[in-house]
DNA sequence: GCCGTTTTCGGCCCGACTGTTTTCAGTCG
């Protein structure tokens, strides 16, 4: 039983139990349960095997034991028996926006629907305007949020919805009665995908904003409109929020908006522990009277704590670590002094060795480690050995011409199936790095392709594991690589574990980051660049060691370059 | 369901917008 299928069926049970109505904080925590599994980073089957299921927050008494009937028996009387009462496709219906538990009971009671399908036709039919409470308003509106459904099921990569975002905060900032104006939301956290665009803006006319907001370029359709909030969709289907309040309540605005929920939950929390109410707008104290923040700054200090940057706002320990002012300082791309993982021409980059040297240098690098593929991708114009060597040459002409800055001469070397690479290790030991990689095989069952990336990681040659998990956001999962395993064997071995910072595979991710810091495991941030403009990718790499709470000293390429290859495992 | 600088029981975040309402429930973030 993965962590995926616990957190589906916990995620459905608190879908089933909002709709019979129970209680709602009964429903929230298995939410919050389902949530903290998701962040957990790795096997929960593990902790259950050690009997350490209650350390996962969230995971009571009442849960342990449903969990563990779950994995003795992989199966749930408790959720076979919710489905007696509402059926799974009930549940399904509260994915289309608008439709919530209500709404889904409604449908289902008085009409037998349940999927999606059967809610389209029904309103196309006009069914929907007869019920109780709905009117053909609702009924258009729930057909919108079934199109919107269709049209973006999934939530899209933080690279794509980047650009649109600083198009929207352009066109507010470019308004006369706009104060300020930002993103917030995941977007400002940096996941590495977002739902939807959050944008926020300061004016003293907030009404005069949304009414602009909803006429601009590429918006399609507008979900709702008040004086202080807005809901669009743009063409693409994407939805963004705005919201609008007086400059003098920026800061809180900005905290609001940026999220997580369940941080913002824990921050209200403990605000009433010191007898304050907290909001976007603001504190209010008990006799009515209001504590305004016109920087986040003072959100933050008003409840005792450090200011918490936004990556690390998930509620994953981070407000602990403020009150206690022991907040992490995290990495920043200031401190990267140089990059491991570069094509150039010679295999399937796009640009010379001089050209992303040129470049390197311009990003303000030391060093460089030129990375091509090598013969074991043949798609890739991967070298062999006679033009590896040639290759040398041509980087050892290049670095007689720079001051302060040298090339080093990697490659990126095939894992073969069996787990060998497809260099001797005589050919590796004339190498400076070696990052080593999967490219093939990744459909291998768990086992086999773990076992093969461990082969790697005891190879003394080998530096660093690339893109460790072999995703793709939006089109390819993860292999089944157990990362928990791969983590224990660079524990053991001190091979440094890659966050390759290309938008769309920020792998490791977020999580296992954070897990590989816990474990004193060495990361490396890289840009796997195939271009000139894909060296620019180290910054997603870096947002992404900071949301896994990465600081300076466990990113090996922050080092001095004589530093750098004293701490590598050359044998 | 969880959980403990007041708690092993009684709490558990806060507000905006919409539609169908005649004072508010539902949904969302």
């Amino acid at each position: 039983m993965t962590n995926e299928e616990v957190i589906e069926i916990l995620r459905r049970i608190a879908d089933m139990l909002e709709i019979k109505g129970e209680d709602r904080y009964r429903v929230m925590a298995y939410r919050r349960a389902a949530d903290n599994i998701a962040h957990l980073g790795r096997d929960l089957s593990d902790l259950w095997q050690e009997g350490r299921l209650r350390e996962v927050p969230g995971i009571g008494e009442a849960l342990e034991k449903k969990l563990d009937e779950l994995f003795r028996t992989g199966r749930l009387g408790y959720y076979e028996d919710l489905q007696e009462e509402v059926p799974v496709g009930v549940a399904s219906l509260m994915a289309i926006p608008e439709v919530g538990p209500r709404t889904a009971k409604l449908l289902w009671e008085r009409l037998g629907l349940m999927s999606v399908a059967e809610v389209e036709k029904a309103a196309r039919e006009g069914k929907l305007r007869e019920l109780p409470g709905l009117g053909a308003r609702s009924e258009q509106r729930i057909l919108e949020g079934i199109e919107a459904l269709y049209r973006r099921s999934t939530r899209i990569p933080l690279y794509v919805a980047w650009p649109i975002a600083q198009d929207l905060v352009a066109q507010l900032r470019a308004l006369p009665v706009v104060e300020q104006a930002d993103a917030a939301g995941s977007l400002r956290r940096m996941k590495e995908t977002v739902g939807d665009i959050d944008l926020l803006a300061s004016s003293v006319e907030p009404a005069a904003v949304t009414d602009a907001f909803v006429k601009f370029r590429r918006v399609k359709e507008i979900a709702a409109q008040g004086p202080a909030k807005a809901t669009v969709r743009l063409d693409n289907g994407l939805q963004v929020d705005l919201m609008v309040l007086e400059p003098a309540r920026f800061g809180s605005l900005l905290q609001h908006f940026t999220g997580s929920k369940a941080h913002n939950i824990a921050l209200r929390e403990r605000a009433i522990k010191q007898g304050l109410s907290l909001s976007e707008h603001g504190f209010k104290r008990q006799d009515g009277s209001e504590i305004l923040c016109r920087s986040e700054e003072e959100v933050y200090q008003a409840l005792g704590l450090q200011w918490i940057p936004p990556e690390l706002r998930e509620d994953r320990g981070e407000i602990e670590m403020a009150a206690a002012g022991r907040l992490p300082k995290l990495v920043e791309l200031g401190d990267i002094r140089g990059d491991l993982h570069v094509h150039t021409r010679w295999s399937d980059g796009a640009a010379t060795i001089e050209e992303v040297a040129n470049k390197a240098q311009a990003l303000g690098y030391e060093y460089l480690v030129i990375s091509d593929h090598t013969k074991g991708l043949g798609v890739a114009n991967g070298l062999d050995e006679a033009r590896l060597r040639e290759q040398r040459r041509e980087i050892d002409r290049l670095n007689d011409t720079f001051d302060n800055f040298r090339l080093l001469q990697g490659a990126e070397v095939e894992i073969r199936g069996d787990g060998s690479l497809d260099f001797p290790d005589e050919v590796l030991a004339e190498l400076d790095v070696v990052v080593a990689s999967i490219h093939s095989g990744l459909r291998q069952d768990r086992e086999t392709i773990t076992a093969r990336m461990i082969k790697a990681m005891r190879n003394p040659h080998v530096d660093i594991i690339g893109h460790p998990s072999g995703r793709i956001l939006g089109q390819r999962e993860a292999s089944l690589v157990d990362l928990d395993d791969v983590l224990i064997e660079a524990q053991k071995t001190g091979t440094i574990l890659e966050i390759d910072g290309i938008p769309d595979r920020l792998d490791l991710d977020d999580v296992h980051v954070r897990r590989a810091v816990e474990m004193g495991v060495r990361l490396s941030i890289d840009s796997d660049a195939h271009s000139l403009d894909g060296l620019e990718a180290m910054y997603y790499g870096v947002m992404t060691a900071r949301r896994g709470w990465a600081e300076k000293k466990h990113i090996v390429n922050t080092l001095p370059l004589v530093e750098l290859l004293a701490s590598l495992k050359r044998p």
